[in-house]
DNA sequence: TTTAATGTTCATGA
DNA sequence: TTCATGAACATTAA
């Protein structure tokens, strides 16, 4: 359920739910999801007998605080939360289901991914800023945080093809496949235009519909497509609005022109090939 | 049977 | 160094 809109619907549920709750044990199924330098032994150890203080998140990476580490989870591509109440519990886990967190209280948290691509790392309290530092996230896609004229400057230096930059994470994190073809589509900018190429305008207009765009599918609790839920089970809605991803062969909402779908950086990308033309006049 | 799917990371070669 | 491409991870569904 990936981009930045779904990973924070997510975070608002967790943090609801897991706040305050004493981990007692946690079954794993898939030790393959445990991306750390430690044994999965050690990871699972440690994580014993620790209390979920909150529930953050960087970029696309869920960060639980507990007492002397933080547990970072990154659902990549199908990654999902269920949260049971003790009375609640399933006789027999899901089928996807890898990891089951099991907290003193009786409930339980369980981790389901059908393609098992989600990682688990878990971090020390003053390895945490290093942590991300390496994974080179840029800001949060925020007024305050993303300021236009580094990315200007950093879009600048860049000569690869704009989609692939901003689905880097490097210069904003956030975006994924969905949002950044909506995002091209309402700034007017064709996806494979070299980021070097786009101009102070052009440059301005991205990084307001990036904000704006984020923004609002937040507050609708993001876009279920395929099979997103969230933790409590619930459906986002920006799917309602979304103009071009999955769009193929329908007419453009702005000018009615076909929406063509073509492959960029291995990615299905969806664009309006009047809205965004390949080269500028 | 083949292909593509809300992501990240690594290897290879230009 | 930078960038493009392809592969890997793994499963399902059209």
């Amino acid at each position: 359920m990936p981009e930045l809109p779904e990973v924070e619907s997510a975070r608002v549920g967790l943090h609801q739910v897991t706040k305050n709750k004493l981990i007692h044990d946690i079954e794993i199924y898939w030790p393959n999801l445990i991306a750390t330098e430690l044994s999965v032994d050690e990871w699972h150890n440690t994580l014993i007998n620790q209390t979920i203080h909150q529930v953050s998140r960087r970029g696309k990476y869920l960060v639980f605080e507990l007492d002397t580490h933080v547990l970072v989870s990154h659902l990549r591509m199908e990654g999902k939360y269920f949260y049971y109440p003790s009375e609640d519990i399933p006789e027999e886990k899901a089928k996807h289901t890898h990891v089951i967190f099991k907290f003193k209280d009786e409930t339980e948290l369980h981790y389901h991914d059908v393609r098992k691509f989600g990682r688990f790392e878990l971090v020390q309290y003053a390895d945490v800023d290093q942590f991300f530092q390496e994974k080179k996230l840029g800001p949060e896609p925020t007024g305050e945080e993303f300021d236009l004229d580094a990315f200007s400057v950093a879009l600048s230096k860049k000569s690869r093809v704009i989609k692939t930059v901003l689905l880097s994470q490097e210069l904003v994190v956030g975006l994924g496949n969905i949002y950044v073809d909506e995002v091209l589509f309402d700034s007017g900018i064709y996806p494979e235009r070299l980021a070097n190429s786009l101009t102070e305008s052009e440059v301005t207009t991205l990084r307001e519909n990036i904000i704006r765009t984020i923004e609002q599918a937040t507050e609708l609790g993001g876009s279920t497509i395929r099979t997103y839920k969230n933790t409590l089970g619930e459906s986002g809605r920006y799917q309602n609005y979304i103009q071009v991803y999955g769009k193929e062969g329908q007419p453009c909402p702005n000018c009615g022109t076909t929406i063509e779908k073509i492959k960029v950086h291995g990615r299905g990308t969806h664009f309006c090939p009047f809205c965004q033309p390949k080269e500028k006049d």
